[in-house]
DNA sequence: ACAACATATGCCGGTCGCCGATATATATAG
DNA sequence: CTATATATATCGGCGACCGGCATATGTTGT
């Protein structure tokens, strides 16, 4: 398994798995939900990583059903899954909040207040 | 300009800059201490990625200088960067408090507290 | 009847950010 | 005098993502 850092569309697919499984077509729909509209994850990059990520063991194929005429594959999340989600989120939580308090912290270089030392 | 989320070893660049000027190498250490040694960004993603930066217009060369005989040479993040910088926080905050929110609603399917509703 | 769109899955070529290795050069430590 | 740290830079390759295409059924509009 390699530890390397989650991208966003495959942080995404996790995250709209987190709570109960949801299958393909669905999932580009609940992303863009979640996202307000501003995500929208491509059939290319959909399919490509959930077979990535079944192959990873981070997903399952929950059940196979056809609704109106038409087949689904469920995923779910697996146990693995909800690991590398939970330790990638606390991941980013620690460098949002270090990005924000170094943006705070910002060494203002140009304007400089009467009277302040050099 | 794209608008495509930025990776993380890009993300973590523009956060060791987000207080003050560095140089390249510099940098390097910055970010291996941020992440508490869990990520040391490699010389090739780096010189790539400044370059990178420097034509998206997201940082700058402050200026160039020679300490103990070595070259160097310092970046600085742009307004530009600046307002990449926190638009991505924001975004990434509000994906870090869904995906903890879905994990914590998550629908138990297996396991159900006797006398609970199917 | 036919077109357009939504639902649903899947493949393929290309782009691009990242990795690993390599190269170059100076200063310091052993 | 060799190894390590500092410092910059290039190059080949990998892999995630994108955009486009293909396929098939169901619904809506004209």
């Amino acid at each position: 398994m390699s530890d390397r850092p989650l991208q966003e569309p495959t942080l995404l697919l996790l995250t709209a798995l987190a709570d109960e499984p949801r299958h393909g077509y669905g999932l580009i729909q609940e992303i863009e939900a979640i996202s307000q509209g501003r995500v929208r994850i491509r059939t290319g990059t959909l399919y490509g990583a959930l077979d990535r990520l079944l192959q990873q063991g981070l997903i399952q194929v929950e059940r196979e059903e056809v609704v109106d005429g038409r087949a689904r594959k469920v995923y779910a999340l697996a146990e693995e899954g909800r690991r590398a989600l939970a330790a990638e989120t606390q991941r980013l939580r620690a460098v949002v909040a270090e990005a924000e308090r170094r943006m705070a912290a910002r060494r203002v270089l140009a304007v400089r207040p009467k009277g302040a030392p050099a």
